[in-house]
DNA sequence: CGGTCTCTTGACGGAGTTCAAAGCTAGTGG
DNA sequence: CCACTAGCTTTGAACTCCGTCAAGAGACCG
């Protein structure tokens, strides 16, 4: 049934059908509709989530009260509070679909199993958690070098489709920047 | 011999000592000299780092020429240019000492190998990254929640020691933010 | 259609940069 | 072991990017 979920286990490890039916076990699946929330401030992260279809997105109540955006996962990505998920602390974030959104979860408990049981999942996890890391280094950089302005016009180069799926207000969030300074862009930037 | 690798693996996998001998065979060990470089942007990053001793930092040279750090490395912590040592494509990144420094490292082909023939490395690396994503998450949400002061403020209170041993100007440049702007930062924060 | 989200526009202000110059500090060679 | 130089830090003035606030125009949903 998750073939999504097979074929993405398949670019880093070789299993079996039968392997990854006992895998698939551990695994619960959940429909979340828009705007729903899979994680609320001050709550522990139980589940780490595998988006089979839609996008979650990830976010924080900065000081001033606004939410900031830090993080979208879209088909095939996972997505969860690594820090309380380890730790099973208090988490600062929140999760939300932003479209209705379908996923696989596993709990921290069941992960602990299902990598005593399948050790070949070790590698697929360290697979994606490097591709991650590369991931937030490659992101830390670009905020680091580009302007909000340049920030903007290498994402909407990168992700075009994004922009038609996700609303403006929170691309502008994700780049950490505001909405009003996302129609400033925009404006020059169609002319 | 090199108690410090032993003792960081014994913090996520049970290993022998014989086992870890073995093991440690992989890896080669080098000094480096303050300011020598173990990468230079353009290169391919052929290996893996464990700092045993001293201080790494990894760099790169933003469009108006400017040296911009993005991640410091002292003892216990792995460097690498994750994105280049995956796909062994050339890197956009340097990586120099900050002082002198001893490292253990590792190629991407003896990595390879390394994790076929000791499967419980592939646990270790898979805690070590996730930690390391984890760290990333954070890192990034401090640069969309802090202003420049804040982050100054609270690195200097979470880090003191790293203070005393890296010069300001690449403090400043790890921050984000000008030497002169952390000049004026420091006066208004000593009186 | 009425109301609540979302996007746009413009005026103003402030955090942080840039540039230039002077003061310090530490390493290096004689 | 001192003197010199290159590199690091501090100061201040001018400037700019981008946030804040306020208000209006669309757009979407019940």
């Amino acid at each position: 049934m998750s073939q999504i979920l097979k074929m993405h286990l398949d670019k880093f490890i070789m299993i079996s059908q039968e392997e990854f039916e006992d895998i698939f076990s551990f695994f619960q699946h959940h429909t979340i509709r828009k705007k729903e929330n899979l994680l609320v401030e001050g709550q522990i992260c139980k589940q780490n989530y595998f988006v089979s279809k839609g996008i979650l997105r990830k976010f924080f109540v900065n000081g001033k009260g606004m939410e900031q955006t830090i993080e979208f996962a879209i088909e095939n990505w996972w997505m969860t509070d690594t820090f309380s998920f380890l730790q099973q602390s208090p988490s600062g974030f929140y999760m939300q679909a932003v479209e209705n959104t379908e996923v696989y979860s596993i709990s921290r408990d069941a992960q602990e199993r299902l990598l005593t049981k399948h050790p070949e999942m070790e590698k697929y996890f360290r697979c994606v958690y490097q591709k991650a890391y590369a991931a937030a280094q490659m992101r830390i950089k670009f905020l680091y070098d580009f302007s909000r302005e340049e920030l903007y016009l290498n994402f909407s180069k990168n992700y075009p489709d994004f922009l038609q799926r996700v609303p403006q207000y929170l691309i502008a969030s994700y780049l950490n920047f505001t909405p009003e300074y996302l129609s400033e862009i925009r404006r020059k930037n169609v002319s």
